[in-house]
RNA sequence: GGUGGAGUGGCCGAGAGGCGAGGCAACGGCCUGCAAAGCCGUCUACACGGGUUCAAAUCCCGUCUCCACCUCCA
């Protein structure tokens, strides 16, 4: 394997060497959990999902732990709009996020620290950081604890920025800062706040800065110095900006590797700031089935900017369908086709050039060509040999129909129940009188028949081989969760 | 003000000096009783203006437009 990456600090390709041979750690950004998941933020999920099959085919032992932040200030204010405590508003949402990953498809992190369950690890970091010379608690008594950017030479060298030439957060707090760009490690406990959401520490009650929590958690689970960490494009500063001085400043080496993902906007506008209430996860899915929402999501090249449409949504449905319709005929004149153990050399490379799905897609749909004209020509050695491959491609992206989690999830044609036994028996009662009456000639009943069928949901294709029928395509289901 | 990204055919979406990515849609053909699905074919595009080159969507210069980030957004 020699896998390229493209490295949001350098921004060059490099080739990836991980800091253990044979293993793999990714720290990605999971989510603040102050709202249901949106469209998004399930790309970013989806994306290093995809990453992470790619290295386990390859026979890496892969670690990845994804944060949850779940005390923050948009969470406080939501919920106190809410009318809920905090710590319930935060659990559910997270709850809701990991629904969001499970009916996507994605498989889960090996670990999902809270920020909340972190607070040694972090005073010990700030500890450190204080005593190095690198972040200092306020002179104004508030409890606040920031880190002095000034201190910290290299800081802007994730985004290519210099200091001097930054503008000052526009709620710059003017208490107790040195300098306006300094970053609030922790954040002391302010009178109206909860009690909940207050720590004791050597500096006084509070609670977490936004950065903090993934430095402490990445390095205590990953180590000082780890292979991936990623995030959205926008998070590169000021989260993982800081995440960098504050652990470079501690003494700690780090991510090798930053991958961002690029923007899901609607209407060239990004999706935090939209109204986006419709692209809710939860409900995308009510309109396309995961599997479609997932290839939308996926098909693209991880770092281009997508931009939504519902046009474009059905697209992907469209195209997806065509790969899955093959997947479906090939399984039903075949027996026991696992997926290969490698995959082609071309969708391999494509893959190895820092995730290029899009061209990895393109070998794909080649192949499924192919193996629709196998399908037709009665081939069925090679036929099988090309399901296989067909099946080990799309189990690298996560979008095999016969592969967990999506089997029996309702694939085209499916039924995906047990249901699907008894009806085949009632249709193919119905298909019998069909047939009857197109051997007969008498196609007005034959075409009735089927329109009868199709007005149940049930869609009717006859082949060279014989007829065969499956379910009209219908949208999946955030299972169980609201 | 600073930093970064993008403009590709009807649509989505790759590519990055010569060889028509791929998908969706449309149209034509094959197949079919008719369909559907599939297969074959057609549709030769790279924001604009210059330049370099035998050759530019790709490199250079300039212009326009859009987008993101600049300290609590995936």
């Amino acid at each position: 394997m020699s896998l390229r990456l493209y490295d949001t600090a350098s921004s060059e390709i490099h080739d990836f060497v991980p800091v253990t041979p044979g293993q793999v750690g990714i720290y990605h950004c999971g989510l603040t959990v102050q709202g249901p998941p949106h469209i998004g933020h399930i790309r970013k999920e989806v994306v290093f999902d995809v990453l992470r099959r790619w290295f386990e085919h390859n026979g890496y032992e892969v670690t990845i732990v994804a944060n949850v932040t779940d005390i923050d200030d948009k969470i406080l204010t939501k919920s106190a709009e809410a009318g809920r405590p905090w710590w319930a508003w935060a659990y559910e949402n997270e709850r809701a996020l990991d629904a969001a990953y499970e009916v996507l498809g994605c498989l889960p992190a090996t670990y999902q620290p809270r920020a909340t369950g972190h607070i040694p690890e972090m005073v010990e970091l700030m500890d450190e950081l204080i005593e190095r010379g690198h972040a200092y608690a306020a002179e104004d008594g508030s409890g606040d604890v920031y880190f002095d950017v000034r201190s910290w030479p290299s800081y802007g060298e994730l985004s290519g920025q210099k200091i001097d030439e930054m503008e000052a957060a526009a709620d710059a707090d003017p208490r107790g800062k040195r300098d306006p760009r300094d970053f609030a490690l922790w954040k002391g406990h302010k009178p109206g706040e909860p009690e909940t959401a207050s720590w004791a520490t050597p500096f006084g009650h509070g609670r977490p800065g936004w950065h903090l929590e993934c430095s402490a958690m990445a390095g205590k689970y990953l180590g000082a110095e780890f292979d991936i960490h990623g995030g959205g494009i926008d998070l590169r500063f000021p989260h993982h900006e800081n995440e960098l001085a504050q652990s470079r400043a501690a003494g700690r080496a780090f991510a090798r590797t930053w991958m961002h993902n690029g923007w899901v906007t609607t209407a060239g506008e990004k999706m935090s700031k939209s109204l986006g209430n419709s692209l809710l996860v939860a409900d995308v899915v009510q309109r396309i089935r995961p599997i479609e929402l997932r290839y939308y999501l996926a098909a693209p090249h991880y770092r281009s900017h997508v931009e939504f449409s519902e046009e474009a949504l059905a697209e992907a449905a469209a195209a997806f369908r065509r790969i899955e319709g093959y997947v479906v005929r090939a399984t039903e004149v075949t027996t026991d086709v696992q997926p290969a153990g490698d995959v082609p050399a071309a969708f391999r490379a494509a893959m190895d050039d820092d995730l290029s799905v899009p061209q990895a897609l393109a070998v794909l749909f080649d192949a499924v060509r192919e193996g629709n004209t196998l399908l037709t020509s009665g081939e069925r050695v090679e036929l099988r040999a090309n399901l296989a491959s067909v099946r080990a491609m799309l189990g690298v992206l996560g979008i095999d129909p016969l592969a967990e989690p999506w089997l029996g999830l309702g694939t085209i044609g499916s039924g995906g129940d047990r249901l699907r036994g008894a009806v085949d028996v009632l249709v193919h009662t119905v298909l019998e009188q069909r047939q009857q009456a197109r051997e007969n000639r008498d196609f007005a009943a034959a075409d009735a028949l089927r329109d009868r069928l199709k007005a149940a949901g049930i869609v009717v294709e006859d082949n060279p081989d014989g007829t065969r029928w499956q379910l009209a395509d219908e949208p999946g289901d955030l299972g169980g969760n609201d």
